[in-house]
DNA sequence: TCGCTCCCCTAGTTGTTCTAGGGGAACAGT
DNA sequence: ACTGTTCCCCTAGAACAACTAGGGGAGCGA
């Protein structure tokens, strides 16, 4: 039996995920992941084929500053840090997930039918 | 000055707001859309170009049935009915929204740092 | 008859994520 | 000195979901 696990990331998250974890202080994509699965109790869970990619493209649209230092363990490591539009981005994106949520759950508290009146095309 | 909407539906969660939808009762694509805006308070838009496409999707891993009816405003109309496997299916995305908000509600509510930590490279 | 709402559909584009690799350099242990 | 492990970076291509931008048809009210 192959069991199907889960996806250990919301699509679309990704993103907002970064800008927070970088709104704690500057850090490098190696650090983000590790900072992310910790702080989500390790549910969390991002590759480094979806990090990096995600990185370039919030660098690219101007939301991140990098330079290269040496990390604490001694290692080349590329630094990311939030520009002005990095962070606005953030509150954009933190309201919106906000919003978002709050409606999916309007949505699933909805009151569902008994059994019985799913049997039948009524 | 080009203003971008925020986007009207949380990537992957399409899935699981149909199921609930239909847990409620049969129905059919174009009331499907129509409750969900309803009942997230005109939060989420439900575009037909992806609502139709995921109703095959989830109809051909068994996770709906179909039917051709009649619809309350005397139209053709194809309405859905969940499967015993879309039940399922429908507690365990329950179960992995639940999981994955937590998570990462537990990432954005991480304190932040002050302005001044993000200003140099530390 | 005209317009509007209801209702269905899909091809092709876009965007994100994942798979599946590729490196290299530091460090601990033998 | 070598080996394995951890740390750290990267990318090409596959997979897939969502959207754009169309295409219908049929009932209903004016």
């Amino acid at each position: 039996m192959a069991r199907k696990k889960p996806p250990e990331l919301l699509p679309g998250t990704l993103d907002l995920m970064i800008l927070k974890t970088l709104a704690v202080g500057p850090n490098h994509g190696y650090g983000i992941a590790r900072r992310i699965k910790q702080t989500s109790d390790d549910v969390l869970h991002v590759e480094e084929g979806s990090l990096y990619p995600a990185l370039h493209r919030l660098a690219k649209r101007g939301c991140l500053d990098s330079e290269w230092r040496s990390s604490e363990s001694n290692r080349r490591a590329k630094y990311y840090r939030l520009t002005r539009k990095g962070r606005t981005k953030l509150k954009a994106q933190t309201r919106n997930w906000a919003q978002l949520t709050t409606a999916i759950d309007k949505v699933l508290s909805a009151r569902t039918a008994g059994k019985a009146a799913t049997k039948g095309w009524a």
